[in-house]
DNA sequence: ATGTCACCTGGTAGGTGA
């Protein structure tokens, strides 16, 4: 079973690279983020006829995510339950007898700000959540753009970075405590060549020069750890023209 | 270089968010 995510900055923007991407992939499931869609507005003709049935959820402007799956999505959650913040950031459906939560975390501006606090209560929120799923669901995969790097490793220039957004000690906290529900970031079950990101600004000339952050992450629980056989970043779409500013991510199951 | 991109409103640019 192949799963991937992708922030795609626009699905209106970028649905002909996603069907490229998903002809030449073929993924089991795939969650996007940042489609920034309305829901009258989501080209499911068009990934129906590549062959992926689809759930979404977005909103104008702003965040907006989906879930594409070869066989049927069931039991389909939109955002977090009791956390109503009218934002559309989370997806979660069962596929193949997987918990599949494909999630866009906040960005958070800045430390200090209250956009920031609101990252730190939604991914309290997110923790509290996933608790009772995986109870419900031991299989589960959480997947999606965090907008934290949880380590050093995961930042081009970590002491520039310090204390920056997506560096935070208190967001490494809460990427910690969802570890700490018994989910491993299944990158790293894995060697992995060094300075791999996901991400690069679109400013500074920033993928040329392989300045980065890795901040779109699979997470599996316990029960689907032995499965795993790889976790890559696909590189390849940050090199088209009109590219997103995240790469994909790709989990195989076995 | 606060250096790009996407989207909005309401316009032939400026503001917001990332």
């Amino acid at each position: 079973m192949k799963l991937a995510t992708w922030n795609v900055n626009s699905l209106a923007v970028r649905l002909p690279q996603l069907l490229d991407w998903l002809a030449a992939n073929q993924p089991d499931v795939m969650v996007l983020q940042e489609t920034k869609l309305t829901d009258d507005k989501f080209p499911h003709a068009a990934i129906a006829e590549a062959g992926w049935q689809a759930q979404w959820f977005g909103q104008k402007t702003y965040n907006g995510v989906a879930l594409l799956s070869k066989s049927a999505a069931t039991e389909v959650v939109r955002n977090i339950p009791g956390f109503a913040d009218g934002l559309a950031r989370v997806i979660t459906a069962t596929v193949d007898g997987v918990r599949i939560a494909g999630a866009y975390f906040p960005n958070g501006q800045a430390p200090g700000t209250d956009k920031f606090e609101y990252k730190l209560q939604w991914m309290r929120a997110l923790r509290d959540w996933l608790e009772v799923e995986l109870a419900r669901y031991p299989k589960l995969v959480l997947l999606g753009d965090f907008n934290v790097a949880p380590d050093d490793r995961d930042v081009y220039d970590p002491v520039a970075w310090a204390g920056q957004i997506h560096c935070t000690d208190e967001e490494r906290d809460q990427v910690r405590k969802l570890l700490g529900l018994g989910l491993v970031d299944a990158f790293r079950l894995f060697d992995q060549p060094p300075k791999s990101w996901s991400w690069w600004d679109y400013r500074n000339l920033a993928f040329r020069r392989n300045q980065g952050l890795r901040i779109d992450l699979i997470l599996v629980s316990e029960a689907l750890k032995p499965a795993v056989q790889s976790c890559t970043i696909d590189k390849a779409p940050r090199k088209n023209e009109r590219p997103s500013d995240h790469a994909p991510v790709v989990l195989t199951l076995a």
